[in-house]
DNA sequence: ATGGCTAACAACGTTAGA
């Protein structure tokens, strides 16, 4: 049986469940890991997911901004809500699993976004979000010690040329400065990890997970960027079966800025 | 690169997203 994954920035889980509802009632992922819930665990919709099939839940969550959460229709075994920079601020959750055989650890994370200006010194936001990003590099070390393992999550960065619309016109901004995509490629080595969307989506076609509310016409102008990603470690590399962008869910009513993506291994 | 939208809240402006 393969294990299907989904990620999704749902920026309010409370204002957006008919959306998850629907997008889980299409897909029926075996797990479904958001982030930016925007509330604490106590207002988490807990009974809509139950009712859908997704007992299984570790919320780590905050009042009014940032928060996670994961949800599964396969037994948790084990979690972690770990917190980054020495602060709580609910950005990260991992669960442990076991699907069809196919024991796995699975990291939910939502990277700081760090603000408009692209200088530590000035601007703390990004400080933090370049803190974040090296301590993910790290603690995620080595294949070895991280076993299979599955990293999703909304990383506020596009690492390559054609995650952004325009490299050029994007390198002084933030989420595609090289600082940022030189740490994100650093987490990446550090893990051994084996970006899943660009294993299947070759690097020289545009891919992205995300499109400005302040677009007048989100997909004529199409200047969106691949800040969700979906990371396997080398174990898991062979598994692959696909990944898939639901580029139509922003054009949902009231959607998110952001889409889900799917990943799809072999059990 | 701008643009100027969207959401939460001891809320009707401020902070945050990116």
């Amino acid at each position: 049986m393969p294990l299907s994954i989904a990620t999704w920035n749902i920026n309010s889980v409370r204002l957006r469940i008919d959306l998850v509802a629907a997008f889980l009632e299409a897909e029926r992922p075996d797990i479904l890991c958001l982030q930016e819930i925007k509330c604490i665990e106590a207002n988490f919709p807990a009974a809509a997911f139950r009712k859908l099939g997704y007992h299984h839940q570790v919320v780590h969550g905050q009042k009014g901004y940032h928060g996670v959460a994961t949800v599964s229709r396969v037994p948790i075994r084990e979690h972690v809500r770990r917190g980054f920079c020495g602060k709580d601020d609910a950005r990260h959750v991992a669960v442990s699993l076991e699907a069809g055989g196919l024991p796995l650890t699975l990291h939910n994370f939502y990277v700081p976004a760090g603000g408009d200006e692209p200088d530590p010194a000035a601007n703390e936001k990004f400080a933090h979000k370049l803190a974040f990003l090296g301590e993910m590099r790290d603690w995620l070390t080595g294949a070895e010690t991280l076993g299979p393992a599955v990293l999703v999550g909304d990383l506020n960065v596009a690492p390559l040329e054609n995650d952004v619309w325009s490299h050029k016109q994007m390198l002084g901004v933030v989420s595609h400065t090289p600082v940022e995509t030189d740490l994100l490629k650093a987490v990446i080595a550090s893990g051994g990890w084996i970006d899943a969307m660009r294993h299947f989506v070759p690097e020289d076609r545009k891919l992205y997970t995300w499109w400005s509310y302040r677009a007048q016409d989100w997909q004529a102008s199409d200047r969106g960027r691949r800040l969700d990603h979906v990371w396997v470690t080398p174990p898991l590399g062979g598994r692959l079966l696909g990944i898939e962008v639901k580029r139509e869910a922003r054009g949902w009513n009231r959607p998110s800025d952001h889409v889900p993506v799917i990943v799809r291994l072999a059990g």
